[in-house]
RNA sequence: GGGCGCUUAGCUCAGCUGGUUCAGAGCGUCUGCCUUACAAGCAGAGGGUCGGGGGUUCGAAUCCCUCAGCGCCCACCA
C-alpha cells in the first residue's frame, strides 16, 4: 500500500467528511425512544468573528455531543447567534459615522433597515467558522434572538411578567453621552485617570456661626444638592447633627443628613448630596427621601432649574464657580487630585454625565428563590463548584434587574403611552389599543406612542433553553417535554449572573424546571504573558489561519490539553503543534499497520500474544478511566490519558512488538487483534479529534454509505487480565535498563546482547524483552559478573556481558551510587517500622507495603554490596 | 472595601477521598540516532527542601491557621 503521504494533511480530509457529515444530515436529531443529551449553544454575536474563546468553548461542547452521541444517546446541540444590541448598535453606527451619517437623523425605521442589512451581511460568519471546527450541530434548527419566534417570546414573557406585577418603571442613573445625546451601557464608558482638583466648599450653618467644610471634584454641581451628609459615628462633625446648611452662592437651606456610607477619612468627613448626578448620591437620596434637582439639560448646559449660570456649559460653569466661591469668600482652599473618570466610547473627549432617567424593571426576589435552591441542592451541577459560592451571593443579594435599553437595536418594548401619561403594556399595539379603549373609547392608533427603547439583550437570551424549543410560546410541546431540561451549558464565568443565573430563574418560572442539569464554566483564555485575548492588544491569533495551519483536529488538541476547568487557559500556540503531531502519529501508526502483508499460515510469534492481552487490558482500562473522566467533566485529563495511550503504550511499547521484521508478513490472528484495537482508539478519540477518526475508520473498516464513525459505539470497558497486564509491564521494565545500558555504553540497536539475570522473573516475559530490547539470549539463574554492565530490575540484578572491556571505576562509581541511595532508603523505611505508633495506628495494608519495601531494598543492598566487592577485585 | 481563587521542574500546568500509579506530564534543555510508520520522529539524561512559617496526624504537596506575592469578580470613594 502506502500510497499514503508520510505526513497527514487535514485540509482536503476535513472538508470532505464534514460535508459528507452534512450530506446525511448525521447531526440531525428528533424526538425518539433514546434518551436525548441536548446542548444549547451560547449564542455568538450574530456579527462576530470567531475567537479563541469561542474556540475552547465550542470545542468542549462538540466533544460533550459527540461522546453522548457514540454513547447511544439521542445528542442535539442547537446552534444560534444573538442580536447582541450593544455591540451590533455600536457598530452599526460606526459604519454610518464613517459615512458621515448620524444615527439619529436616519430615523429609527432607516437604521433598522442599514442594522438589519449589517446583520445579514455579516451574520452567521461564525457559524461558518464554526463548522470549520467540526461543530456537530443540528444546523437546520439555527435560532437568532430576533427571529420571529424569539422575539415573539420576548414579548410573550414581557407581557407576562408585567401582569404577574414583576415589572415595574422606575428611575436609574444612567451614563449619559451630552455629545450624541444619548445614554450610554456600562460597557460603553471608558474610565481614564485624570489630575483634576478638589474643591473645599465652605457651607454655613443655619443658625450659628461657623460653617462645614465639603470636599468635591464638581463643585458646579452645588446647585443640585439637596443635603449634606455625615457619618453618625464621625466624632469632628458630631456638632452638625440635626442642623441645616446653606449652600454657598446658591443659599438654599439644606439639611444634615447622617449616614455610614460617608467616608470619615475622606475629606473633611463632609459629603455633598447631589442626587440627580451622582450614583451614591441617589443612593442616599432615595434612602433619606430627598428632593432630586436636575440641573443639566440634554448637552450638559446648566439648565433652567439650577437657577444660576443657565445655559452655560459644564466645564465653563466649573471655572467660573470657583472664581465667583473665591470672590465670596466660600472657597476654603483647592487641591490637586487624581480620580477617575468615564468618557463615552463613541465621543471619547467627551466626559459621560450620570444622569436620572425612566428604566423597566424586573423584580427579582421571587424569581430568585427557585434558582438560587436549584443550585444549593445540586439539581444543577455547577463544575467546577466553586462558582456555586460566587452564584449564592450574587442571588441573596440580588438587585432588581434594568432590562430597557436605549438603543433601536433589539426588542422594542411593548408598552404603548396614552395622551394622560398613563400607558399600556400589551403584546401588539392593537390589543394595545383595545386596552386603551376600556378606558377611553375615543382613543384612535395616533394617541399611542410606543415606548422608544429596546429590552436588554439578555432579556432574549435568559429564554435560549426554553425558546429554542418554542417552549414558550407553545409550552409542554413535544419538543419540549423531550430535549428540556437540557444537559449541560458550556459557557464562561464572567457571565455567571447576566446569563446563567437568569436562565435558570426563567426556566423555573415557564417551565418549572432547571433549563440544564449541568453547568461547565471553561477559563478564560489568555496569551503566554497571561493577558486576556482581546483586539486592542492584538493578541488573539485567528483561529481560521490556526486551523489551517494544524488542521481542526489539531488545534482542538492543542487548546483541549490546556484547558481544565474553570482555570485560566494561557494559550500558546506549540500546544496546536503538539495536537498537529498527534494526529501525525495516528496517521503514520495507520500507514504502518496497513502496510502489513498476511500470511494466512504464519504461526503468532509469542510476543505478540503477550501483546495483544496486554493491550486488550490497557484499553479496558483506560476506556473506564476516560469514562470516569468524562463524567466528572475532566476533559482535558481525559484527552492526556488517550493521547498517552496512544502514543505512548500503543505506538511504542504494542507496535514495537507485534511488528514483523522488514519485508516479512504479520500472522493473521495479530492482523485481526491489531486492527481491532485501531478501531477501538479511533473510536475513542473521535469526540476529541472527529477528522481523522472519521478518515481512518473509513480505510479501516467496510462501511456502507452514510455510516459514520459518529454513531459507532463507544468502547466498553471489559474485565482488566491483570497477569497478561503485569507480564509486559514487568518486561517493560527491564527493557527500559537494557536501553539505558545500550545508551550510556553507546552500543548500537543492532547488536544482540545476552542477559544474565541474578535470580530470575517470570519466563513469559522473556520474549517480550527479546523483542524489544534486541536481547539474543536470556540466562536466569546466574552468578553476579563483575566483568558486566549491570543495573537493577525490582531486587533482581541483570547483568549485561560486553564484548568490550569495563570502564571498572565508572561502573563502580555508578553502582556504589546506587548502594548509597538504597541504604538512606532502607534506614527511612527502617526509622517509619521502628515507629510503634506507625505500625499500630496505620492501617495494615500501609505498614506491610512498607515491609515489602524493606525486603526489597535489602535485596538491592546485598547483591549491590556483592557486586561491588566482585567488581573492586 | 467585600468575595473567590492561585503559588509544585527553566516555562505552562496535573496531582480527585491524607499512605508504591507521589513528587508527575507536556514543552524547553542536554546526549545518541535520517533504525524503510512517523526527524511533526526514535532511544536515553538532567532538573523541584511542592511560596514562607506554624499546627493537626503514626504519616501532609494534599487538612487547619498565619504571613507574603499574584490574579479574578462585585461594589466603587466624594
Amino acid at each position: 500500500m502506502n500510497q499514503l503521504a508520510t505526513k497527514y494533511s487535514p485540509a482536503e480530509v476535513e472538508d470532505k467528511w464534514y460535508a459528507y457529515w452534512m450530506e446525511h444530515k448525521l447531526f440531525a436529531s428528533k424526538p425518539d425512544a433514546r434518551e436525548p443529551y441536548t446542548i444549547v449553544i451560547p449564542p455568538p454575536n450574530v456579527t462576530g468573528v470567531l475567537h479563541m474563546g469561542h474556540m475552547l468553548n465550542n470545542t468542549i461542547q462538540d466533544i460533550l455531543i459527540r461522546r453522548a452521541r457514540m454513547d447511544g444517546k439521542n445528542a442535539l446541540w442547537v446552534p444560534g447567534t444573538d442580536h447582541a444590541a450593544i455591540a451590533t448598535e455600536a457598530k452599526v453606527v460606526a459604519r454610518l459615522a464613517a459615512q458621515g451619517i448620524k444615527k439619529t437623523d436616519l430615523g429609527r425605521e432607516e437604521f433598522l433597515k442599514h442594522a438589519w442589512d449589517w446583520t445579514h451581511q455579516y451574520g452567521g460568519i461564525i457559524l461558518e467558522q464554526l463548522k470549520k471546527l467540526g461543530a456537530s450541530c443540528d444546523w437546520d434548527r439555527t435560532a437568532f434572538t430576533m427571529d420571529d419566534l424569539r422575539s415573539r417570546s420576548v414579548i410573550r414573557v414581557f407581557v407576562d411578567l408585567y401582569r404577574k406585577g414583576l415589572v415595574y418603571r422606575g428611575k436609574r442613573m444612567v451614563s449619559w453621552d451630552p455629545k450624541a445625546r444619548t445614554a450610554l451601557s456600562d460597557i460603553e464608558v471608558v474610565y481614564k485617570e485624570e489630575h483634576s482638583k478638589l474643591y473645599y466648599l465652605r457651607y454655613y450653618i443655619v443658625g450659628e456661626e461657623g460653617y462645614a467644610v465639603v470636599a468635591t471634584t464638581r463643585p458646579e454641581t452645588i446647585m443640585g444638592d439637596t443635603a449634606m451628609c455625615i457619618n453618625p459615628a464621625d466624632p469632628k462633625n458630631q456638632h452638625l447633627r440635626g442642623k441645616r446648611v446653606i449652600v454657598p452662592l446658591v443659599g438654599r437651606e439644606i439639611p444634615v443628613i447622617e449616614d455610614d456610607y460617608v467616608d470619615i477619612e475622606f475629606g473633611t468627613g463632609c459629603l455633598k448630596v447631589t442626587p440627580a448626578h451622582d450614583v451614591n448620591d441617589n443612593m442616599l437620596g432615595q434612602k433619606h427621601n430627598l428632593e432630586t434637582i436636575d440641573i443639566f439639560n440634554d448637552d450638559a448646559t446648566i439648565s433652567e432649574a439650577a437657577g444660576m449660570y443657565v445655559g452655560m456649559d459644564r466645564f465653563e460653569v466649573r471655572k467660573q464657580i470657583a472664581r465667583d466661591l473665591e470672590a465670596a469668600g466660600l472657597l476654603e482652599k483647592v487641591e490637586d487630585y487624581d480620580n477617575k473618570v468615564g468618557y463615552s466610547e463613541r465621543n471619547p473627549d467627551t466626559a459621560v454625565e450620570p444622569r436620572l432617567s425612566d428604566q423597566w424593571f424586573l423584580k427579582m426576589d421571587s424569581m430568585a428563590r427557585p434558582a438560587l435552591d436549584a443550585v444549593e441542592d445540586d439539581v444543577i451541577r455547577f463544575v467546577p463548584d466553586k462558582f456555586k459560592n460566587t452564584y449564592r451571593r450574587w442571588m441573596t443579594e440580588i438587585r432588581d434587574w434594568c432590562i430597557s435599553r436605549q438603543l433601536w437595536w433589539g426588542h422594542r418594548i411593548p408598552a404603548w403611552y396614552l395622551p394622560d401619561g398613563s400607558y399600556i403594556v400589551a403584546e401588539t399595539e392593537e390589543e394595545a389599543l383595545a386596552l386603551a379603549r376600556e378606558k377611553d373609547p375615543s382613543l384612535t392608533p395616533a394617541d399611542l406612542r410606543q415606548d422608544d427603547d429596546c429590552f436588554d439583550t439578555w432579556f432574549s437570551s435568559w429564554l435560549w433553553p426554553l425558546s429554542l424549543f418554542n417552549g414558550i410560546l407553545d409550552p409542554g410541546n413535544p419538543e419540549m417535554e423531550y430535549y428540556y431540561p437540557t444537559a449541560t451549558l458550556v459557557t464562561g464565568p464572567d457571565i455567571i449572573f447576566f446569563w446563567v443565573a437568569r436562565m435558570i430563574m426563567a426556566g423555573y418560572e415557564y417551565a418549572g424546571k432547571q433549563p440544564f442539569d449541568n453547568v461547565y464554566f471553561t477559563g478564560i483564555v489568555r496569551d503566554e504573558l497571561g493577558r486576556k485575548m482581546s483586539k486592542q492588544l492584538g493578541n488573539s491569533p485567528d483561529p481560521l489561519k490556526l486551523i489551517e495551519q494544524y488542521g481542526a483536529d489539531g488545534v482542538r488538541v492543542g487548546i483541549m490539553l490546556c484547558a481544565p476547568a474553570g482555570n485560566d487557559i494561557l494559550f500558546d500556540t506549540k500546544l496546536c503543534e503538539t495536537g498537529r503531531n498527534f494526529c501525525n502519529k495516528i496517521w503514520n501508526a495507520f500507514r504502518l499497520v496497513k502496510g502489513w502483508e498476511v500470511d494466512e499460515a504464519a504461526a503468532q510469534p509469542e510476543a505478540s500474544a503477550r501483546a495483544i492481552a496486554w493491550m486488550e487490558a490497557k484499553i479496558s482500562q483506560a476506556a473506564a478511566e476516560v469514562s470516569s473522566l468524562m463524567s466528572k467533566f475532566r476533559i482535558s485529563e481525559a484527552l492526556r490519558e488517550l493521547y498517552r495511550l496512544f502514543w505512548d503504550e500503543f505506538s511504542s511499547w504494542y507496535l514495537e512488538l507485534v511488528k514483523p521484521a522488514y519485508g516479512s508478513p504479520v500472522d493473521s490472528a495479530t492482523m485481526r487483534a491489531t486492527l481491532g484495537f485501531f478501531d477501538q482508539l479511533l473510536r475513542l478519540l473521535h469526540p476529541f479529534m472527529p477528522f481523522i477518526t472519521e478518515e481512518l475508520w473509513q480505510h479501516l473498516t467496510e462501511r456502507r454509505e452514510g455510516e459514520s464513525i459518529m454513531y459507532a459505539p463507544t468502547p466498553a470497558a471489559g474485565e482488566v487480565d491483570t497477569v497478561a497486564l503485569g507480564i509486559v509491564e514487568g518486561a517493560k521494565e527491564i527493557v527500559n535498563g537494557v536501553r539505558n545500558v545500550r545508551a550510556s555504553k553507546g552500543i548500537s540497536p543492532k547488536q544482540l546482547l545476552v542477559l544474565n539475570v541474578v535470580g530470575t522473573w517470570p519466563v513469559e516475559q522473556d520474549a517480550v524483552i527479546a523483542k524489544l530490547a534486541g536481547v539474543g539470549e536470556i540466562n536466569h539463574n546466574q552468578p553476579s559478573d563483575p566483568a558486566a554492565a549491570s543495573f537493577m530490575a525490582g531486587a533482581v540484578e541483570v547483568c549485561v556481558p560486553l564484548t568490550d572491556a569495563v570502564d571498572t571505576e565508572a561502573e563502580l562509581g555508578r553502582l556504589r551510587k546506587d548502594l548509597e541511595y538504597y541504604q538512606g532508603f532502607r534506614e527511612s523505611v527502617l526509622k517509619k517500622l521502628g515507629n510503634e505508633r506507625f505500625v499500630s495506628k496505620a492501617p495494615v495494608a500501609v505498614v506491610d507495603g512498607e515491609r515489602r519495601k524493606l525486603a526489597d531494598a535489602e535485596a538491592k543492598i546485598e547483591t549491590l554490596t556483592r557486586s561491588i566487592e566482585a567488581l573492586s577485585k
